[in-house]
Parts: structure tokens; sequence; C-alpha cells
DNA sequence: TTTTGTCTTTGTATCGATCTAAAATTCCGG
DNA sequence: CCGGAATTTTAGATCGATACAAAGACAAAA
């Protein structure tokens, strides 16, 4: 294994002035950084990071926790983070807590046994703000992304979620909807809470009662989705519209529908939440609230790197808004109520 | 910031103690052992592991790799690797490629700087083996894993592709299927090249003709698939049945039907390849061929560890066979030929 | 009491890069 | 060609855990 000194040896300078080659400084000279870059080819130099985080205390390294590697929208986020830590020389690792708080405290320890510079963490339902006090006392610092944590004082990055939903509702009334139904997660119930009152301020602000609305809960699955859909379509008085925790419930509420013998955007209005790829590939194309998770990942990776540069700054929160994507599965009732 | 030093003092034992208790070691006696840990507990000592590493050249860290996070598969397969890596003590990373080979090396780089303890692998397109060598210089063990990296030698886990589309292809011909195409895939040129080979062998062992089943090419978005199968649809003499490169693409086809008020498993049958969770739960839930990406994550993880504990064994592969879920998509054609 | 052997514990050198402060070199105007 | 500033380079200590070999504790056997 070759270590600096071997590398010093071959290009005839010091082990520091590697150093420095390595970490480019601007201290070296031109032609000196130039011959030790070909001693480290020669030799077949490969930087070792323990050593390195070990003197310097600095990983490069920042990870993105999250809780549930399987939904596309934090693949989303992902991107976002990586676009701007990435050209900051961070490298960015993913953790997938599968909704577990054990597996979630497992991957906090060893985030911490490694020093890494930063976490970005949509957390896992009852986690405890606890939890993170480790990362207080060694001044490694937390942004929330997504989901915040009850009582938590880090910084947050997320949408809008109330004003998502009553855009949505909006929407559908605004076309003609007088019966809309919410189908809700039985997963996520905190974000759940804030979509569903988006929902009935919508509802309220035009006029309608919130009772006459029904409401259901689903799993996040396509299943779900078109079960909870053939349960309110079963009822006497059919909603014609539906209002979806997110995009995978939507696309169970189509399926559904044609199940049914219904066409999505003819006979029934579904929208979605979240804009997922597949939203835009679905067919019909799926109208849905745009969280732009992209941008998320930006706001969140943009508040770690200014905490790193200065962790005095006051705690901030991000929060974007949902855009209504209308596309193909919303239109106005069919016969007017 | 504590160390073991500190923990050393607070027990009154000394720093090799200590250390030995950090990793459980049985040399130590049970009554040290409680006394380090109140010590350890007491100052909040946090383990470092970046000099742990420097010193021992153990990071117990393996990283996986994968070209696609979105993709549900690659989560059945982390799930299957950390079911064997985690009780060993070794952490998994994920890193996502993006299908990008620019991205890819930079990913070998750093977690060769990280000096992680394995790799599993499912390389990019056009991966040439030279971008591993530095691997086996430094004797870093590598598991190659659904994809395989031509002219590589290294272990390797995965499924036979071949066989897996025949027997797809035999459950629609007993079913009496004569007239079936094949949607493949415009992304994974070899991988697609093995999957179409399975299904002519399919369709010569019933003695039909190969040239007489249409082929199509598709990318993995359900937009894409439903496209691919409304240009099948629209021929003269329509096809009964569909193999489909991967399940989001007969996902796609399932649409596609239903926008030409088509029933799947009824006028239309459509088998997938995976067996990705959304499978079961897509309505009608598909038939598709179980290549058990968990399983093959168990495999890789096996393999891994079997290297690590001596690289001197033979290169080994572990192919497993993809089975049949018979679902709803697929039933006898509507009409017999 | 001494010897032997098993269990535990420990002192010290070491892993490889970085920090600091100081030394060496270069540059330039006078 | 010199002095002083600016630019480069360097020696040596250091980060925190682990490997190794050797020492200490203790019980049983002689």
């Amino acid at each position: 294994m070759t270590t600096l000194l071997d590398v010093a040896r071959v290009a005839g300078v010091s082990r520091a002035t590697v150093s420095l080659v390595c970490r480019n400084s601007p201290l070296v000279a031109d032609k000196t950084r130039l011959k030790v870059q070909r001693a480290m080819a020669e030799v077949g130099y490969v930087y070792n990071r323990s050593a390195a985080n070990l003197r310097s205390s600095l990983a490069n390294t920042v990870v993105l926790i999250i809780p549930e590697i399987a939904n596309p929208i934090y693949s989303d986020l992902l991107s976002g983070v990586e676009e701007i830590l990435t050209p900051l020389g961070i490298a960015v690792f993913i953790a997938d807590t599968i909704e577990s708080l054990e597996r979630q405290s497992q991957i906090l320890l060893r985030m911490l046994e490694m020093r890494v510079d930063g976490l970005i963490i949509s957390a896992v339902a009852g986690t405890s703000p606890k939890s993170l006090d480790a990362y207080i006392r060694m001044g490694i610092p937390v942004v929330q992304v997504m989901r915040g944590i009850e009582g938590a004082q880090f910084d947050f990055a997320g949408t809008n979620n109330r004003l998502g939903t009553r855009k949505a509702t909006e929407h559908l009334l605004s076309l003609g909807h007088q019966r809309i139904a919410f189908v809700g997660s039985a997963i996520s119930p905190s974000v759940n809470q804030q979509r569903y009152l988006g929902f009935c301020e919508a509802v309220e602000m035009h006029g309608l009662a919130v009772d006459a609305m029904p409401v259901i809960l689903s799993r996040h699955s396509f299943n779900a989705g078109a079960l909870a859909t053939k349960t309110l379509l079963a009822q006497p008085v059919r909603p014609t519209g539906l209002i979806c925790f997110n995009d995978p419930i939507a696309f169970g509420a189509t399926l559904g529908l044609y199940e049914l013998g219904l066409v999505p955007g003819k006979d029934v209005s579904v929208v979605g939440f979240d804009d997922i790829e597949a939203a835009r590939n679905w067919r019909p194309p799926l109208t849905t609230m745009s969280i732009e998770a992209q941008l998320i990942g930006k706001h969140a990776a943009m508040l770690l790197a200014e905490r790193m540069k200065n962790r005095d700054l006051p705690i901030s929160s991000l929060v974007s808004e949902a855009v209504l994507k209308k596309r193909e599965t919303s239109a106005p009732p069919r016969i007017r109520a």
C-alpha cells in the first residue's frame, strides 16, 4: 500500500507538500504540483480518507437518511441534494430506515461514529428529538426534510402540505365538482393531518359542508388505493372527484375505476400528490400536485451547507409551495349536481 | 471530544482494555467490561471509526452500487444484502450511479479512498473491467450482481434471464396462445438479448415460427409500455399475449389495454418480469416471473462474505431461476386460433 | 512454598494524513 | 547585487484506536 511518503520520495519533495497537492492547495507551485501528480500516477497512490479524517475531522461526507428507498420521491430528493453538495466535493450517502425506529437509531449511531459532516433526515414517525442529542453535542449539523420531528430544533426543508391539498381541492371545486372524497394515508398520520386540513379549508371556503365529503384511509399501494376507491364508489351517493394523499394511491384509484368500467378523468376525476416521475407517464397522465422534491432536496442541502459554514446561524425553514400539474385525470363532472 | 483515554481514566483501566471492550472481545473479564461500559456511558463516549479503520484497515463497511435507485428491484436486492451483512456487524451503504459511467467512476474512487471492505456492483452498461483494477490491486473483494461486466473476473449473483422468459412464454403457449408479442427493452441491450433468446426458444420448441411473433422495444416507463402495446394492437393480426421485458413495461401495457377498452387478462394476456412489489398490488394482479431479487441480494452478500474471509477462493456464480407467479393478467385467449 | 498454566490487563509503537510554525527559496525595486 | 517581502517547502508533533508482546493475577498442582 503506497502512502504520501512513497509519493514524496519519488517526487523528491516532502510529505507535507504531497499532502497539499492532494487537497489542491494554491500554496504549491505549478511545477511542483505537476511533478507530484506524475509521481502519484507512477506509484498508483490512493488517498486514505480515514487517515485524513482522523487528523482533520473533516469527512467531506454527508448522509441522507430516508424512510423508504422504494418511494420515488426520495430519488428526486437525492438528486437535488447531490446537485448542491457534489460540486462542493462532498459525497452523499444514502441510508434507508425502512420506517423502523430501531434501524434508524442504528444508522444514526453509525454515522456519528464515522464523524460525518452533516445529516439530512426524513425521520421515521415517532422519532424523539433526544435521539439526535449526540449530534448537537458533537456539533454535527442536522437538517430535517419532508417530515419534521416533533420538538426538534433543526433547520427544515419541505412543502406546505395544507396549502397543497387546498389547491388540489380548489381545482376540482372550480371544475364544478360538488362531492369530493379524500383518500388519506393510513401510514403517515402527521402529514395526513395537514393534507386533510387543506382539503377541509377548500371545501369550507367554497361554502360546502365538510361532513358531506367522504373520507377513507389507505395504505400506499396500488391495491389499497383501488380498494378504497371501490369502497367509495359503492356508496349510494358517489363522489365525482377524488383527492388522494399521494400518487401511488391515486394510481390505485384509477386502476379501481378501470375495474369498475369507469374511465378516470371522464367518469371520475382523480388528483394525486407529489408528482413522482410515473405521474406524467401514467395513462391517462395523472393530474397531481407537484411538490418538486428535487427543489426540496436542493433547499435541504443549501441549509446544511450554510450551517456547516457557520453553526451559529438562527434556525430556519424553507417551505415551498406545491404547484398544480393539470393533466388528464381531472375534468368537469359528468352530471352537474 | 472524549476518547478511549478518557474512558480508561474514569474506569481505572488502560486504553487497551477499553479498546477490547469496544470490540467486545472475550478476553476481558465480565466485571471489568461492566465497569468500562458504565464509564463509557458516563463520559458520553463515541467510538471513532476513522481512527480504528486507519489502524486496523477494517472499515466494517460494504457498498452496494446500483444504477437506478428508483427501480424497486434494487430495494429488494438491498434488503437481501442487509439481511446477510448486518448481523455480521457490517454496514451497507448505497450509492446510485444513475446509469452514468462518469458518476460510477467517481463513486468507485471514493470507496477506494474510504478503504471499504467490499463492493457489490450492478455496473452501468459499458463499464470496463479496467475500472476495477485498483480494487484487485488493493485486495478489496468485488461481487457483480444482476448485470455482469464483460471480461471481468469477479463473483456473480443473478438470475437466468433466458430461462426466465422461456418459462414465461411457455406459460402463455400452454394456455393456448398462438400469437405472442415480445415487448423488449430499449435501455439494457445485453439483458434484453438474453431475455429475447428465451422467448425465441420457447416459441420454436412449440413448433411455431419466431418470425410470426411481433417484437417491439420500449423504454422502462408506463407510458412507453402503453404506447408499445397500442402500436402492437393496431396491427392487422393482433397478438393475444404480451411477454414484457419487465414489470413497469407490463404495467404500461395494461394501461394501454384499458385505454383501448380492453381488459388485461381477459382480452389480452400480459406477463411481466422481476415481480416487484407493485406487481401483486396491481389491478388486476400481474402475472410475472419472479426473479426473487431479495434472494439474489442474499447470494451476492454471501459470495462477498465468503471472499472477505478467504480471497483465494475460486471465482463462482450463483445464478438462480426465475419462477412464474401466475396471477390475473394471464388466461387462455378469447378466440382460439 | 514453589511451579505451572490459564486468564486478564497493559505499555508502547504504529497506521497515514494534516497542522503549525519555521525554514528555504524566489522575486523585485533600489 | 542586496535587503526585505512574498512565495514555497518542510520537519516534527499529532489525531484516536489497535497490534503485539510482555507482564500481572490467580488458581491448582507439585
